[in-house]
DNA sequence: AACAGTAGCACCCGACGTCC
DNA sequence: GGACGTCGGGTGCTACTGTT
């Protein structure tokens, strides 16, 4: 495949061709009008014939010129629209990855007036487990758990990592639960988590042994929450998550107990695209929500009947 | 008034040397 | 051997002047 000629010496024909005038070229491309004549001579030396006659006060394009020009254009016209499409996408498509429970149990249910908002700002949402990479992966923001210290990311933390056990009202109805330890008598949900072995330790008891126990593991603290509503055992949960079901007393905590891991919960996003104005008005909006759960609707505890 | 030619300037890039 | 700084040549531009 032969070489093209240099891109800037196509564009300065292509716009002295469209308006017949080195000048008025010169003027569409920010450039004067001696950087056209000097673009479009090296684009004449290399292909070995002219294509513009020069004439007194104008320019007309030769017969090789007239042959160039429509194909020219055309490709012109079809990157201009590509990138037209490339930028409107850029400007009104915000693409955000975030864990699963930080997804169905805050963000979608709010997203309606983050729209309401920013009509403009269409949302792709893709859940994930894994921490992306914003270098190979096109996201503009994240929402991962961590400690906020994550090179070139600019990072907002949005609430902290808590965990505390839940169950349904039916599953303890009846029972007398004194002590965090009578909990083992009860169906753990993924008992692998080393949860419940810092909340036990927390709580004053040692060396809980759950190994004996069917290791299921559910992925992810809305499914924990979803069986443990099911009456199907005790899950540790972040108790942020669900403050609707825990006001409603769908579920219960039966110990006040809240153990606070040294992770958060951020909001992510390169600190090179910082000011973006998506970036900026969902950032804006998910700090401001966050500040209003705080004020409004704090995590409320219902205490379980014993 | 419009294009062409030229001098001079800024910037980029490859070659090269130095340092660790 | 890789990172970094320096230097010189090439490129592409503007400003200016000449030509038609």
């Amino acid at each position: 495949m032969s070489k093209l000629p240099p891109m800037s010496a196509i564009r300065a024909f292509e716009a002295a061709a469209r308006h017949q005038s080195f000048t008025r070229a010169a003027e569409e491309l920010g450039m004067t009008q001696a950087a056209v004549s000097y673009q479009i001579r090296l684009l004449e030396d290399r292909i070995g014939a002219p294509l513009f006659v020069r004439l007194p006060r104008h320019v007309e394009l030769t017969s090789r010129g007239r042959q160039l020009a429509p194909a020219v254009t055309e490709a012109f016209e079809a990157l201009r629209i590509a990138f037209a499409g490339i930028e409107n996408a850029v400007r009104t498509v915000l693409s955000i990855t975030t864990l699963t429970t930080f997804a169905s149990n805050w963000l979608i249910a709010r997203l309606g007036r983050f729209q309401q908002l920013h009509p403009n700002i269409a949302v792709q949402i893709e859940v994930s487990q894994q921490i992306v990479d914003f270098a190979h992966d096109d996201f503009d923001i994240g929402i991962r758990s961590g400690t906020g210290d994550w090179p070139g990311l600019e990072a907002h933390r949005l609430f902290p990592n808590q965990f505390t056990p839940v169950c349904s009202p039916d599953l303890i109805r009846g029972m007398e639960l004194r002590e965090p330890s009578d909990l083992l008598k009860l169906p753990i949900l993924t008992p692998s988590d080393p949860w419940w072995r810092d909340w036990f330790t927390a709580a004053g008891v040692k060396d809980i042994d759950l190994s004996d126990r069917p290791d299921n593991s559910l992925g992810a603290q809305q499914f924990e929450g979803m069986a443990a509503m099911a009456g199907q055992g005790v899950a540790m949960i972040n108790p942020f998550f669900f403050p609707a079901d825990l006001a409603a007393g769908r579920l219960v905590q039966p110990f006040d107990l809240v153990v606070e891991a040294d992770r958060s919960y951020w909001l992510v996003y390169p600190k090179a695209r910082k000011r973006s104005p998506k970036i900026q008005a969902f950032r804006d909006w998910v700090l401001s929500e966050i500040a209003g759960d705080v004020e409004t609707t704090a995590p409320r505890v219902n205490r379980a009947e014993a």
